[in-house]
DNA sequence: TTCATTGTATTACTTGCATAATACAATAAT
DNA sequence: ATTATTGTATTATGCAAGTAATACAATGAA
């Protein structure tokens, strides 16, 4: 895993992006055993509770579970990935087509615009 | 101009992207005199200062000039608008393209996906 | 000349973030 | 039993960003 940020946004919530996107691409494969938030915190060059939070994070949207004194796993549930999957792809798709609409352009548009941009 | 906030971001960076996409939709006519700092962070409902801030950066980005005491107006360049609004469009594409590749398809699968969305 | 309106500058307050330093609790490993 | 490793909680501190309050400066209008 390797980290990258920027300076525009918190740390913790870019933490939790990165970490998703981890999981999503099966970085972190299904059921798997995460690295200890002290060791995450280490490779991410962050403070401990830095990592905490973004953990926390992904714990509440149940990307993650806890066994205490064991360590931390990614889920079993399949469905719920490819959920949360689906979820963000459609989520980016319309942010970006209501970015594009306020400059003028619309769904065909845009798509055409794309397939231009891309030759 | 109705202006539209959410508490994710600093209020200043907001104002600066609903302003520059007024001037981009010549809603602020090129040319025309925009309306007084005071006026426009009552009508944001911020602090002058705030608004100030906002218009300080077109002005960086040269889409407004001012006329110290007498107001502040929309530039006369079409050609740097129009480089502004592709620019624009770009940057947001690219962002889009890298956002669904972290999750796992490339521009055409990317396109094809939009394509099947607005059906 | 006086006043109202414009943009600008200065200063201060608040808040969120990141970090740091510890401490505690639970349990697997030795 | 002891130790090491896990997650979690608490408290404090520093810092920077954002916002707010106010005052200043310039000039056109009355």
């Amino acid at each position: 895993m390797k980290f990258n940020f920027d300076n525009e946004r918190p740390i913790y919530i870019q933490l939790v992006e990165q970490l998703r996107i981890g999981i999503l691409t099966s970085e972190f494969g299904i059921g798997e055993k995460i690295p200890s938030v002290r060791d995450l915190a280490m490779l991410a060059k962050v403070n401990p509770n830095t990592m905490q939070k973004a953990l926390a994070e992904l714990e509440e949207e149940k990307l993650i579970y806890t066994e205490r004194t064991n360590g931390k796993f990614v889920t079993k549930d399949v469905k719920l990935i490819n959920n949360i999957r689906d979820n963000l792809a459609k989520e980016k798709a319309y942010e970006f087509f209501s970015n594009m609409k306020k400059i003028g352009m619309d769904e065909n548009k845009t798509i055409d615009y794309l397939r231009e941009l891309i030759k």
